[in-house]
Order: C-alpha cells, then structure tokens, then sequence
DNA sequence: TTGTAGGCGTTATCAT
DNA sequence: ATGATAACGCCTACAA
C-alpha cells in the first residue's frame, strides 16, 4: 500500500510539502506542485481517510440509521420509498457540505452492535424512528450528535425533524366529512409508529371536532404493508358493516391493499367507499381511481435532518431546535371528487 | 472528547486491556471486563473508527458511487427507484458481513473530488455506470478494490456485475412480434448508458431474427424520464406515422410517459398500439392497461456487488469476474394480451 | 518555500 | 491476566 512517504520520496520533497499540495494548502511553488501532483497520479496514491479522520478528529461522514423493516425471509418491505428518499435527502445535504453518508440498518439482532460500530466511524448521526431502542438512543447521544426524523417522542432530549402528520390526517378527514361521509374508519400502521399515532390523532381531532364518534384507537393495524392493508380491510369491512362509508388508511401502500380488498368484495370506489392514503408515493397517481392522499416532504425530511446534524456538529452547544415540515393534502379521484372538482385543496398551516 | 486512556484510568487498567475487552479478544478476568464496560457505560465511550482503521487498514466501509442524475434545479430524476434498490441491496449485504455502506452521488461538478475523498474512507468501492468517467475509474481503481455495476464496458478490466438486458429485451421483442406486430419501434435512455445499448442490441437481434427492418439507433431518446418518454413518443409517432403498431420502451417510467402521450392522442393501449417498459417498477402493474415490461432483479444487483467486492478486498489477487443476472419478461395488458392469457411467460436462458 | 518532529486514538507485540 | 510501547498514515506547529 502506497503511504504519503512514498509520494515524498520520490517527487524529492517532504511529507509536510505533499500534504500541502493535496489540501491545496499554499506555501508551495508551481514546480513542487506540477511535480508532486504527477507522482501522485503515477502511484495512484489516495490519502488514507482514517489517518486524516484520526488527526483532524472529523470523518467528513454522516450516519443515516433506520429500521430494517424487512421481516425474516421472503416477506415484503414495510416502507422502502419512505426511507429511500430520506436517505436520497440525507445525500444531499451531505454532498452539499462535502461530507459522506453511511447507511445502516438496525434489524434487532444485530442492530446494537451495528450501531455502535457506525457511531464510532461518523461525526453525527441521523436517526429514523424505530431504529433504536431508547436506552441505546440516549447511550450512542452522549457519544456523538444525533439528529431524531419522525420520532417525537425524542424531541425534548434531541434536535428533532418530522412531517407535521396530525394536520394533514385532520385535514384529510375534514374533507371526507365535507363529501358527507359519517362512518369513518381508520387503519393505522404497527403500534410502535409514531407516524401512525399521529395520523390517527389528527383523525380523531377531525371526527370530534365534527360531532362524530371515535375510537380510543384505530380501527384495524395494517402494519403499513400492502398485504396488512389489504388484511385489515377485510376485517374492518366485517366489523363495521354496510353503513361504513369511507376509510383513511396510515399510507398508500396500505390503500392500495385496501382497495385489491375492496375489488374482491365487490364494492366500488369511491362510490361504496372512499379509500384515502398517506405520503403520495408515485404509484398513488396510477391507481385507478387515482388515490386522495397526503403529501409530506419526505426528501426535504432527510435533507433538514442532515443540515440540522451539521449545524450541531459545527456548534454542539446550540440549543436543541425542531423542524416540523408541512404536509398537503392532494385530492384524487378515491374520495369521490369528480374531474370537474379542484385538483387540490389549499395547503394548510 | 473521551477516549480509551481515560476508560482505561478510570478502570484502573491499561488501555491494551481496555481494547481486549472492548474487541473481546479474551485475556482478562471477569471481574475487569465488568469494570471496564461499566466505565465505559458511564462515560458513553465509543472507539474511533479512525483510529481503528488506521491500525487495522480496514475501516470497515464499502462505498457505492452513484452517477446525480438529477438535472439542475427542480427537473425531475431519472431513475431514482433503480438507484434507490441497488443501495438497499448493497446496505443489506454489507451488513451480513459486518460492514457499513457509505454512497455519494457524483455530479460531474463535484464528482472528482467526492470520488476521491470516498475512496480513501473505504475498503472498496462499488461504482455505477456512468458515474466515473474512464480515467478517474481506472486512476482510482488502481488505489482501491472496485466492482463496476452495469457499464459492461469496464468489464475487462474490473469485476462486473450486471443484468442480461440484451436478452430480456429479445424476449420481449419476439413476445411482440408473436402478436403479430410488425412495424415497433423502440425509444432508448440516453445515449451514454449501457442499460440502453445492450436493450436496443436485444431489440435489433429479435427484429432482425424475425426479418424485420431495424434502424442502427433507437427511434427516439426518451431519456429514460418520463417526460422525456412522453415527448419522445409524440415525436416517434409523428415520424413513423399511423401503421405503428407497438412501442419498446427503455424502461418502465418513459413507458409511462409514453402512455400519457397516447392518451392525450386520443389511441388506445394495446388495441391501437401496444408499449412496454422495462425494470417492473411498482407503478407498472397499477397502470392502466397495466404495464408488460422485464423484470429485472435490481436489488440483488447490489447484493452482488458488495460480495464481489468483499470477496475481492479478502483476497485481491482474485481474476476478474463477471456476474451476469438473469431478466424476466413480465406479460401484463399493455402488449395486447388479454386476461384469459398466461399471466407471465416463462424465464429465458 | 520547505523540512523536522510530535501527536491524533487504537491495536498488537513483547514482556512480565 | 495484564502492562509498556511501538507502530498505523497523516497533519501542523515550529524552524529554517
């Protein structure tokens, strides 16, 4: 392996000199620099990022942690697109600021480990809801920055990032309850998403402010798979019976199971029932009938996390800041708006 | 900062027997182990990977490199579910082996650099095509172990992996021309991908096959955006005029695009033209007529990357090896095919 | 403009 | 079972 001495040696100069060229650092001739530069190329020599981490005590790298929600084996995915474009966000901003980002998922079994690991190798860390226990969380927070997405939970003790949920679930449901509907449903994620308990308060907050009735807990979990969605209409459709009139589900990916459900029973949306998603992934616009949904920023969420962490890194002594991006409900064809109706309401908050 | 001296002081210990816990290496007593984690618990230590690294000449980091394909400013992206898969894959690989996986996207602007300093921060690096060009990837290939994904081009030189486009794409095209089509034309990504190249040599062979006529180069370039497919289609069917009778597209999102400019043409998919794409991304099956395109297994592409890569870091000296992954043609309705029809026909070599 | 030398936080070797 | 101590490859005062 080819080290910084020998790149010395044999363009004639010292280590302190090549050093310099390679940073660009001044204090240099053009001579030295032409000189260094091409035995550089001719050893095809790459600074060694930990000697430079190790001296500068900076890695230059950012840490994105999330859940791996891929069950054991063949079994589908929970949120692919959801943590895809966070991570593409995280990028980003990273690239913007000249640093790197490490991915890591923290399936359970290995997860403790894995976190460490990668705690040790960044300077700040991105943490994704559900991808930590909170001991672990609070332990790996003494060692290094840590910026919290989408868990609020966390949000006294860390810089926190997240969609502002229970507005666009309220709003959502308004609109349902202004086409009329009564008997409205809920289908929420997995019982540990903070992302689905706010959905489902907003939900709440909606239907109460109408008069309406509501439950202390949603209706069905659809673990915000499309087969769980699918599943938990099944169910929701015997519990509820006929009157039923529409259902929000805590994603689109649980919408579209929702709907195979509903093709299978026979019933049509949104004329028997309106379906509604959450997150306006790209399917949600192919579906037919095409899916009302809410839209949050999801990119943007991984971006702010990354610019938030940076901040951090640079100041550690800031005081600890939440970001909350808003959300935007995107009216489809699945509630029951004709083509004539507004493609869209108005954003909100 | 904390760091394994004041761990070993406070236990009372030497820092080697501090780093023989801490790696479990075995060669202490029970009673210092606990010592020595409680201390560390207490402090929140975590060992610098840098420092590790720089001992071990191993840190532990695969890299994946990426080409930015988003456009300056807010145009959209060409292909970031395909991206987004392969990072999963590698992530999910690497981390079986106890590995992180750090990406970065290089815009020709910053690419250099970026490429560069990613190099020194890991113990291999996947590359993507068209993210390097052919210099920088042979320079940097010489100071770090590379698998080069999908740019078949590169494939003397490197370890490959890639899928078989030339032959999903033939597939395909017989499918077609066993409906009974003659006149198809086939609308590619831009010119300088290799995904494109090898699909459009799979189209000629089955043309050619058949004794049709087949230009030298695609009928349009879509871009491989779905506004580039909606625009490419238009100017395709301005072109080759009302006996077309089916479309290949280069992948399922200009498939899409193409869909819409039919729509808006007032023909209808299949009965007056047929199109297909190609990946089998999760919005195919949603369009309506859904979408006959090829499967291609994107997310194993990057697993098998990163044990390529892997195999290669533990032993250098290996030959060069190409993974070629199979394609599988995916019959839905835009071809043509009806319900009553088999719903996929069988894989191919 | 250039060189010398100490130190960054770990691990590993060699003693004890 | 445990401790000294010398690397690891680079950067950065400090000198010249």
């Amino acid at each position: 392996m080819v080290t910084i001495y020998e790149v010395a040696r044999l363009s004639g100069v010292s280590t302190a000199t090549v050093s310099r060229v390679m940073r660009d650092g001044g204090g240099f001739s053009v001579a030295t620099r032409e000189r260094v530069l091409a035995t550089v190329g001719e050893l095809g020599w790459v600074p060694s990022g930990s000697a430079r981490g190790l001296v500068s005590r900076r890695s230059g790298i950012v840490g994105v942690l999330f859940p791996d929600l891929a069950k054991s084996g063949e079994a589908e995915e929970e949120s692919p697109l959801y943590v895809d474009q966070i991570i593409r966000g995280a990028e980003r901003a990273a690239t913007a600021a000249g640093d790197a980002v490490l991915i890591a998922a923290t399936s359970s079994a290995s997860g403790r480990d894995l976190a460490y690991s990668v705690a040790g190798k960044v300077d700040g860390l991105v943490v994704l809801a559900r991808s930590l226990s909170e001991d672990d969380l609070t332990s790996i927070g003494r060692s290094v920055p840590v910026v919290v997405l989408a868990d609020d939970s966390a949000r006294h003790a860390f810089d926190f990032v997240g969609a502002d949920n229970r507005s666009g679930a309220s709003s959502l449901t308004k609109h349902l309850i202004d086409h009329g509907y009564r008997e409205i449903a809920f289908i929420g994620g997995p019982a540990g998403a903070p992302d689905s308990v706010d959905r489902f308060t907003g939900f709440a907050e909606a239907m109460t402010a109408a008069g309406l009735a509501v439950g202390s807990a949603p209706d069905a979990d659809g673990g915000f798979t499309e087969t769980g969605g699918e599943r938990a209409m099944q169910a929701v459709l015997g519990q509820r019976g006929p009157s039923l009139r529409a259902v929000l589900l805590g994603n689109d990916q649980m919408a579209i199971g929702a709907m195979a459900a509903l093709r299978s029973a026979r019933l049509r949306v949104p004329t028997d029932i309106a379906i509604t998603g959450f997150d306006d992934i790209s399917s949600a616009q192919h579906l037919r009938p095409a899916l009302t949904t809410v839209r949050q920023p999801i990119r943007e969420l991984g971006e702010q996390s990354v610019r938030l962490l940076l901040e951090r890194i640079a100041d550690p002594r800031l005081d600890t800041r939440s970001v909350i991006l808003p959300t935007e409900v995107v009216v489809r064809r699945s509630c029951g708006c004709r083509k004539g109706a507004p493609a869209r309401s108005g954003g909100h908050r």
